[in-house]
DNA sequence: CCAGACGTTGTT
DNA sequence: GTCTGG
DNA sequence: CCAGACGTTGTT
DNA sequence: GTCTGG
């Protein structure tokens, strides 16, 4: 799954502004090691057939929902069932997004002790991941709010964890983007096939405790391993 | 009909 | 055990 | 995702 | 808002 990630600015303004339209301006980004479900982050969304940046809040608040809430797990929506779940599948048809980070998080269970990994891309600056995003409002407060999409892990990922995010190639990104793809098409970048070379670094522990903000939540414990295409 | 859910992962 | 906060 | 709280009354 | 369960 994906419940923690990381946004490095430098590298990673670079990489959204190849996947933003050439002449929308650049954003602002500040470095975060250690994001939360529940935290602000930025997205990649398509309005009036445009791709825009904006703040979102990690924890998907449906537009119908009473109330923000986290009663139900909303960070993350499995992909098998976004065509067909009340809370996901109008945000599925026509509101999907891409959340770009520098890498993720997977804790792997290693003699009953959780073991944090740093998944990041073997050769881009960013990692492309597939979300969804609503907007809700009541009377004068307005939530903007994503998921990230989760799905079976390829074979080659499947020791470091039995879901992750959904990564997704440039031109993979387009597909997902853009707004008149019919949801069907879009059954091959939700199947368990890596399509975005990675590389998995173990990290110290630090990372565990989500109020640590710092650049030792990526402080290496051990070596990379790299992860080909399939 | 009304009431209540609407979600994910992992684990024993 | 389960919910809230980050 | 993981960590940490989970409670009440009255007071400096 | 819309579906499921009773």
């Amino acid at each position: 799954m994906c419940g923690r990630f990381n946004v490095v600015s430098a590298p990673l303004t670079q990489f959204i502004m190849e996947i933003l339209d050439s002449d929308t301006p650049v954003p602002h980004l500040s470095t975060e090691y250690n994001i939360a479900p529940t935290e602000q982050v930025q997205v990649v969304y398509t309005e009036a057939d445009r791709r825009c940046l904006a703040s979102m809040r990690w924890w998907l608040v449906p537009h119908w929902a009473p109330e923000p809430s986290t009663k139900y797990s909303m960070f993350n929506a499995k992909s098998e069932t976004l065509a067909t779940s009340r809370a996901f599948r109008d945000s599925f048809k026509s509101r999907r997004c891409i959340v770009p980070v520098s890498g993720y998080y997977e804790w792997r269970t290693e003699q009953s002790v959780k073991v944090p990994y740093y998944v990041e891309a073997d050769a881009d600056k960013g990692l492309a991941l597939a979300g969804l995003w609503d907007r809700w409002e009541k009377d004068e407060r307005v939530v903007y709010s994503c998921t990230i999409v989760t799905a079976e892990a390829p074979q080659s990922m499947q020791a470091l964890h039995r879901r992750i995010p959904v990564h997704l190639n440039r031109a993979e990104i387009t597909q997902w983007l853009a707004v008149e793809t019919a949801t069907e098409s879009l059954a091959a970048l939700l199947a368990p096939t890596l399509r975005v070379p990675l590389k998995i670094t173990p990290v110290s522990s630090y990372v565990n405790n989500a109020r640590h903000k710092d650049s030792r939540c990526v402080e290496p414990t051990g070596p990379s391993v790299r992860i080909a295409l399939d």
